[in-house]
DNA sequence: TTTTATACCTAACTTTCTTATGTAAAAATT
DNA sequence: AATTTTTACATAAGAAAGTTAGGTATAAAA
C-alpha cells in the first residue's frame, strides 16, 4: 500500500500567509475550510494545511487589516468568508514574488540550474 | 541608498540542513565559516546564514551521523572541517529531491505554471 | 595600536508550526 | 433511528528551528 509522501513540514513554514493571500487573490472568497480542501486537493495531498496553523493566521491577517470577513449562515450554522482587503491584494503579490525569488535562489544555490559556460 | 532585499527570514526555516548537505556534497569539506561566506557569495547576499543557526546545525548532524569533522591548526586557531558520511551523501539527496518537489508543488499551487488545456 | 575579519561556541527568546482538544450542525451510513 | 463521518469553527500546550545577543580568541589590516 501506498502511502502519500508529504513534505517534512518544516519546509511549509513561512509560506502559509502567501499560499493564503495568493489563494484569496484568484478566488474572490473563500472560507478556512474551504482552503485547508483546496490545497489538500491542488497539491494531491502532498501539502496539508492543518486548522490549528490556519484559524490563528487567516485572524492574524484579519487584525492586519490583510482580509475582511463576511459571516454567512448555512443553515444553523456559521460559516466565515475572507476576502482581500486593497492592502491585501498588494501583500499577496509581494508574498508571492518574493516566495518565487526565494525559490529561484534555492534553485540557484542546489546547483540545479548550472551555469552552461556562455554566461 | 539601496538597501539589500533580504528574503523574510521565515523562508529559509526548514531549507538550512539541505542547503548544507548539499555544499559539502559539491565541495567535498567545508568549514563553518566558509559555509556562511560561500552562501553569502552565492546568493548576493539575500540568504544569510547566521552563525547561531549554522553551528548547531553541524553539531546536530553530526551526532545523527550525517557529517564527520576533521581538526586541522592554522597557526595557533583550530578550525574544524565537515565531510560528508555515506549516510549524509544519501540524505543530501533525499532532501535536495524533497526540496525541489516541494518548490515545484509551490509553484503549481501558486498557479505560476497555469495548465494550458493540452494536459 | 586599534579595528576588522576570521573562527569557534552557547543561551535566551521569538515565531510558526503540530498535536490535542473542544463545540456543534449536517450528511452519510448502518 | 442511531451512529459515524464530514463540515466548520475555535483555542492552547508544546516542539522545532530559527534570530539576537553575547562570549572567546587569533590573524590581518588600517
Amino acid at each position: 500500500m501506498y502511502i502519500c509522501p508529504m513534505y517534512s513540514s518544516e519546509l511549509l513554514k513561512g509560506t502559509l500567509k502567501t499560499i493564503v493571500l495568493n489563494l484569496l487573490k484568484d478566488n474572490g472568497r473563500m472560507y478556512g475550510y474551504e482552503i485547508t480542501q483546496r490545497v489538500k486537493d491542488l497539491t494531491g495531498e502532498k501539502i496539508q494545511i492543518t486548522e490549528g496553523a490556519l484559524y490563528p493566521t487567516l485572524h492574524a491577517l484579519e487584525s492586519q487589516g490583510e482580509l475582511q470577513t463576511e459571516a454567512v449562515f448555512i443553515g444553523k450554522r456559521v460559516r466565515k468568508y475572507y476576502t482581500l482587503t486593497e492592502k491585501g491584494q498588494s501583500t499577496a503579490k509581494e508574498k508571492v514574488n518574493e516566495l518565487v525569488d526565494f525559490m529561484n535562489t534555492m534553485k540557484f544555490l542546489l546547483d540545479l540550474e548550472p551555469r552552461t559556460g556562455n554566461g
